[in-house]
RNA sequence: CGGGGCGUAGCGCAGCCCGGUAGCGCGCCUGCUUUGGGAGCAGGAUGCCGGAGGUUCAAAUCCUCUCGCCCCGACCA
């Protein structure tokens, strides 16, 4: 296509509201416009590229036997009233009304109305398996929209559901749908994890999630080199170091030494004063649940995992300051495990080892507290996994990374198929609930994340396999005769090969056309310029190397492999 | 929803404390020169200073309210 025909607005400066680095370049490269927060217009450059993701999904999805359909965007209330996802689901659901006054919805994902489709159509178990996708808008009123296309209002979403007879054929439909997945991202050329995720308000049982590593993402990884262990930071488990615990008196008179800590009520404050590490320090937290106050333990160096103890005790708030003094006697810097009655939930590392806790009275802290003699708590992992812990399948060291959460895998069982009666009749003749699963991949956060991993200085370095163009042509002087009909030669005889060509046909300065095309991250410059001309040469540039090399301008199909490659 | 920041020309910003009728760079338009990494010179156009109300002789500037956008946190299929 034509430079000067198409709407590429560059900018030469970043976009103030811009901070990820993809958001800036997508926005300063013209490959989208934002109307408002969360809500983006893709340019026909950003257009080209997610049409280009898009394909590869489908041709993915295709291959694993799946069928691409399409589903409304707006829903009546009733098929989420049934599932109980209208109740469950705040603010982020977009609601409203029609004209009769019937309550709808916009989707934000579409597992209420392909169960609703299953459970009209599907009869047979001879008719299973089935996965169906689409491609298809969602909408969600997110609470805060950030990091340009990467969390967005409305966005793009292929979503696929898998329906089978049993919980082998749903194990047979995930991996299927890792494979492909797999395959997806590598051809999109991101690097990624595939990782253990919280099924969240999926609900369902295992689920894993696609990670994009990039310092842009929201999501935090943990990983482990050694045997692959890979979870997402809000299910991850670890295996705390263990400190060199002073040694514990014999004498139970001299078990116990309080020490006084006035006005030093944080774990710093206190390690600081007393000169010793946060390892050997219990974090005493104070929340407050709905069978009432509980007592969460955590060593000092530790950060409390809210839903890790969420799935313990249910529900929970943090205590107020008047709370915990009136169930303690004592303000919540001092406030300590040992001598009440409170239900006391403690991090498994806190098993082993002799600490220094809060005294329960105002201004100490008590040395010498031993877990298990000197009180008693359920113990579990309520911590949050860090770097340099041990990884909980093998012990080595574990990473964590921030991510970009690009795809995802749920098995849903009969979450759904239950309450919207989505029935198989078996061999018996027995009225069977489908096991189902369902599984998300974003377009527009694989382009972003593609970004963040493939830029330098100057602009963007696409993937090939989902740039805008293959080929971008660079004819320097538009004045000059020579350069006008080599390029429009070359121009149409890479199109004849098929290949995808952006030629710059503007009436402007060589410096300009470089920026841009550099911006732009076309994989492939083909410069043209009189001086090489003259030897009947033109220039072929490797926009991430920026290796340059010299064809004869009648070796098109030099040209071609090269940029084939 | 809590905390912070910002709304002034198409874009990036200054001016605001200390009120006096709006400025810089880039871009845009015209002409000439230039033409391998965001050209030079000359001329030109462009603003409900986010909106509403108030104070004042006078408001981009001070006060009140409101809307929008960004960042941190909470939340997040």
């Amino acid at each position: 296509m034509r430079y000067s025909k198409l709407l590429i607005p560059t900018l030469k400066e970043n976009p103030s509201e811009a901070e990820a680095i993809s958001h800036k370049l997508m926005v300063r490269a013209g490959f989208v416009r934002q109307l408002a927060a969360g809500l983006y217009i893709y340019l026909p450059l950003g257009w080209r590229v997610i049409e280009k993701i898009n394909r590869i999904i489908r041709q993915e999805m295709n291959t694993i036997g799946a069928q691409e359909l399409s589903m409304p965007i707006l829903h009546p209330a009733e098929i989420w009233q049934e599932t109980g996802r209208w109740n469950e689901i705040g603010d982020e659901m977009f609601r409203l009304k029609d004209r009769g006054g019937r309550d709808m919805c916009l989707g934000m994902t579409h597992e209420e109305i392909v169960t609703w489709l299953a459970s009209k159509e599907i009869r047979s178990y001879r008719e299973l398996p089935q996965i169906w996708y689409q491609i298809q808008t969602k909408l969600r009123d997110e609470a805060r929209p950030k990091s340009g296309v990467l969390r967005t209002r409305e966005f793009i979403m292929k979503d696929s559901y898998s329906f089978d007879i049993d919980d082998d054929g749903l194990e047979r439909s995930y991996r299927l749908h890792e494979g492909a997945y797999r395959n997806i991202f590598s051809r999109c050329g991101l690097k990624f994890y595939m990782v253990e995720s919280d099924p969240g308000m999926m609900g369902g049982g295992m689920s894993h999630e696609f990670m994009a590593p990039s310092p842009a993402g929201e999501d935090e990884i943990a990983l482990c080199d050694n045997c692959g262990y890979g979870a997402n930071l809000e299910i991850a488990g670890s295996i705390p170091g263990i400190p060199q615990f002073p040694s514990c008196p014999q004498d139970p008179s001299e078990r116990f030494e309080e020490v006084e800590t006035p006005e030093k009520r944080t774990i710093e404050e206190v390690t600081s004063y007393l000169n010793l590490n946060p390892e050997l320090f219990i974090k005493s937290i104070m929340v407050i649940g709905d069978d009432g106050p509980v007592l969460a333990l955590v060593r000092g160096d530790q950060t409390l995992h809210e839903k890790k103890l969420k799935k313990i005790i249910g529900n929970f708030r943090s205590a107020h300051r008047d709370e915990v003094k009136e169930l303690l006697g004592v303000e919540a810097g001092f406030i300590g495990p040992m001598g009440h009655k409170i239900r006391k939930v403690a991090d498994n590392s806190l098993k082993q080892g002799v600490y220094v806790s809060g005294a329960n009275k105002e201004g100490y802290h008590i040395k010498g507290v031993k877990p298990e003699r000197d009180f008693k708590a359920e113990y579990s992992d309520i911590h949050i996994a860090k770097e340099w812990e041990g990884c909980p399948s093998c012990g080595k060291p574990l990473k964590v990374e921030k991510a970009i959460e690009v795809g995802n895998i749920f098995k849903l069982g009969t979450k759904y198929s239950i309450p919207l009666k989505a029935n198989y009749l078996d061999e018996k003749g027995e009225e069977i609930p489908i096991v189902m699963g369902s599984y998300g991949i974003g377009p527009a956060r694989i382009a972003a994340s593609a970004i963040e991993q493939n830029h330098d200085e100057n602009g963007i370095i696409w993937p090939a396999s989902i740039s805008p163009f293959d080929v971008h042509i660079l004819p320097l002087n538009t004045k000059d005769p020579k350069t006008i009909e080599v390029a429009e030669r070359l121009y149409g005889n890479l199109k004849t090969e098929g290949i995808e060509v952006l030629i710059d046909d503007r009436d402007e300065r060589a410096g300009i056309k470089f920026k841009d095309a550099d911006l732009i991250g076309i994989p492939y410059q083909i410069v043209i310029g009189e001086k090489n001309l003259k030897e009947g040469m033109v220039e072929v540039k490797d926009r991430r190397s920026r290796n340059v090399k010299k064809f004869k301008i009648e070796d098109l199909s030099a040209i071609i492999s090269l940029c084939r490659t």
